[in-house]
DNA sequence: GCGCTTGATTAGAGCGCTCCAAAGCTTGTA
DNA sequence: TACAAGCTTTGGAGCGCTCTAATCAAGCGC
C-alpha cells in the first residue's frame, strides 16, 4: 500500500479510499492509483482491513458432512448469496460429533466472523447461546429458542403429511413409514407421518430405520417376514426410498404396481430415469438465501428479534407411486 | 487480552506466549493466564495474529461445483487434513466460469493464505502462475507446468484402461465409450480407452456424450438406432452409466446379460445395491489428502520443486458387468 | 559479596490497514 | 481582495496481536 502511495504520488490513506471505492476522490488521482495497484498487483490485504475498520466480511459455516448432499447444496447457496453480498465463507466441519463440533465452533470464532451459520449442529444449546453473544447465528435444519439465534428449517411435518396426502388420494390405507431414527429431520417427519396418518383415522405404522440404502432395504425385509407388507411405503428419505425398493423387487414385487414408494429430499438420485423416484422436495437452495439473509439481517442491525424461518416443502410426483392395487382397493 | 493481562496480574506478553503453548513459561504463570481466559471467554483474534506474525493459517479453496459429489468429498478430505494441521479453510466457487474464478480467485488471495488448493479450475495458465508468485498453488484435476504449482489428477487413463482391461478379460470385444466432452478429466479417459483398446487390437468405438444421466440414455438410443450395439459399454462417469443402464433396460436389453456397463468415479450412487455398478473409483479422500499434503509441504518450506501426484484408481466390480453373451462369444 | 549465566518476564515497535480530525485547495460571493 | 463553504487530501493514532531486545530475578562459582 505504502509502494502505491509513493508511486501514484499520494498519501496512504488516498489510497484507502479508492480501494474501498469511496465516491469523495477525484477522477484523476484515483485513476492513477488504480494504475499504480495494477502495476505493482496490489490488492487490499482483507484480515488487515477488518482489523482496522472493526468489521469483518467473514461468515462462518459449520457443516456436519460436506459428503451428504443435502448440506453441499446448502453450502452452494450459502457460498452463491455470500459472494454475492460481498463476504467470504470460512468453512469447517464437525462431523455431528459434538467434541469436534465444538472446536470447530471455537475456530470460527476465533475468526471474528461476521455471523456463523450452523447446518444441522449437534452442539449443545448453551454453546449456540455462547457463540450468539459473539456474533449473530444462524441455525439450519435445528431449532432453538435463543433471542440471539435465527433458524431456518424444512417444515419436516407438512413434508410427511404431503406424502400421506398423496398416497391417501391414490387410494392407500395401509401406509408405513420407515423412520430415520436420530437423524437430521427425522423426528418433524416422523411426527408428520403420525398426524397425518391419524388425520385420516389411520392406524400409523413406524418402522425404525435409518437414512442408508441398506437400513432401508433391511427395513422392507423386516415389514416382509412380519407378513403384512402395506401398499405404501414413506421413507426417511431418497436413499432410504431407494434401498426399500430394491429389497421389494428382489423378493418379486413391482413399484409402483405392487407396493407404493416415497422418498424425502429429492437428490440428484431422485430425478435419474432409472428410478425416477416421486419424493419430497425442499428446496435446498432457498434454505441457504434464507439462511444467508437472515444473517445478513442481522449484520446489518436490520433486525434483533428472532426469525423462524419453516419452509413449505413439495411433492414431485414420478414414477415409483401408483394407485393401490385392485386386490387391495376391494378388501 | 489486554483484560486477561490484568486479571492474570501479567503483561500481554505473557498472555501472548501462553496462548501460542511457549515451553518458556512458568506453570504458576500459565495457569492464572489460562483461568483468566476462561474466566473472560478469550480467545485470540485469528486475524490480529496473522497480520502480527506475517503467517497465515487460512487455507483458501475454490471448487467449482460443490454440488458435485466428487468435489465435495475431496474438500471434506482437504478439510479433514487442514483441521488436523491446525489450518482452516476459505472455500469459495467458481462454478466453471472463468469471469467468476478468477474473481473467486482474487478473493481468496486478498486473505494472504498461507496457500490455495484449486479444484478443477478453468482459469487461464497465466492467472495461476501469477497466484503461485503470491503463495503456493495445488491444483487438483488439473495440470500444470508451472514450478510453483503442484498437481494431484487421478489418473484417467490408467482408469479407462482398468475398465477395458475388466471387460476384454470377460471375452467383450465390441466395447463402446461414452465420452464426456468437455468435463473434467473426461480427456484423459477417452485417451485411455483408446490406448487399451488398440492394445488388443481392437477399434475403439467413442461416443460423444456428458457427464449426466440424461446424456447416457441419449448417447445409448443413439446407438441402438445406429444398429450395432457393442456388447459393452465404458460410460464416462457414473451417471452416465446410470442413464445408459435406463435406455437400455428400457429397449428391453438385459445388463449385464446384454450388455455390460462400467461407470466412473464410484459415487455414492454405485454401491446402492439397486443400481450395483461396476464402476472405477479413484480414492476421493485421498486425492484431498494429498493435494493437503503437497501443500503444506511448501508452506513449510520443505520443498521448492513441484511435485505431480497421479493416483493409482482401482476397479471396483459389482453387478453391471458379465461375461459376455454366448452368441457374441461364438461370432 | 561480586560478576556471570540462565531462564522468565516485559516494554515497545510494528504488521497493513481504517478512520478521525485537521489541512489544503477550489470556487463563489460580498 | 478577502473569506466562507465546499470538496479533496493527508497525518497520525490505533485495531489485537507477535516479536525482538531488553530487563529482572535467581542461582552459581570464586
Amino acid at each position: 500500500m505504502e509502494d502505491v502511495a509513493a508511486r501514484a504520488g499520494v498519501s496512504r490513506a488516498l489510497v484507502s479510499l479508492v480501494m474501498r471505492g469511496s465516491p469523495q476522490v477525484s477522477a484523476q488521482r484515483r485513476e492513477a492509483v488504480l494504475k499504480a495497484a495494477d502495476e505493482l498487483g496490489y490488492s487490499p490485504h482483507v484480515m488487515a482491513r477488518s482489523l482496522a475498520s472493526r468489521t469483518s466480511t467473514v461468515l462462518g459455516v459449520m457443516v456436519n458432512d460436506l459428503r451428504n448432499a443435502f448440506f453441499a447444496d446448502v453450502v452452494e447457496a450459502l457460498d452463491a448469496a455470500a459472494s454475492a453480498a460481498g463476504f467470504d465463507l470460512i468453512l469447517n466441519t464437525g462431523g455431528r460429533v459434538p467434541s469436534r463440533e465444538s472446536s470447530a465452533l471455537r475456530s470460527l470464532l476465533s475468526f471474528r466472523p461476521a455471523g456463523v451459520i450452523l447446518l444441522s449442529p449437534v452442539v449443545p444449546a448453551a454453546a449456540i447461546e455462547a457463540a450468539a453473544r459473539q456474533c449473530p447465528v444462524v441455525l439450519v435444519s435445528r431449532t432453538s429458542r435463543a433471542s440471539g439465534v435465527d433458524t431456518v428449517n424444512d417444515d419436516g411435518e407438512a413434508g410427511a403429511a404431503l406424502a400421506v396426502e398423496h398416497l391417501f388420494g391414490l387410494g392407500h390405507r395401509r401406509i408405513a413409514h420407515l423412520d430415520g431414527g436420530a437423524a437430521a429431520g427425522a423426528a418433524a417427519r416422523r411426527r408428520g407421518f403420525r398426524r397425518a396418518m391419524r388425520a385420516h383415522g389411520l392406524e400409523p405404522v413406524v418402522v425404525a430405520s435409518e437414512h442408508t440404502d441398506a437400513a432401508g432395504a433391511k427395513a422392507v425385509l423386516e415389514l416382509l417376514s412380519a407378513g403384512d407388507l402395506p401398499t405404501a411405503l414413506v421413507a426417511g428419505n431418497d436413499f432410504n426410498a431407494v434401498g426399500a425398493i430394491s429389497a421389494l423387487e428382489e423378493n418379486g414385487l413391482r413399484v409402483p404396481a405392487d407396493v407404493s414408494v416415497v422418498g424425502y429430499d429429492n437428490t440428484s438420485l431422485a430425478s435419474l430415469r432409472h428410478l425416477s423416484l416421486t419424493t419430497v422436495d425442499q428446496s435446498r437452495a432457498e434454505l441457504g438465501r434464507l439462511a444467508l439473509d437472515a444473517l445478513l439481517e442481522r449484520v446489518r442491525g436490520e433486525r434483533a428479534s428472532p426469525v423462524r424461518h419453516l419452509l413449505h416443502p413439495s411433492l414431485v410426483v414420478r414414477s415409483t407411486t401408483a394407485p393401490v392395487p385392485v386386490r387391495e382397493g376391494k378388501s
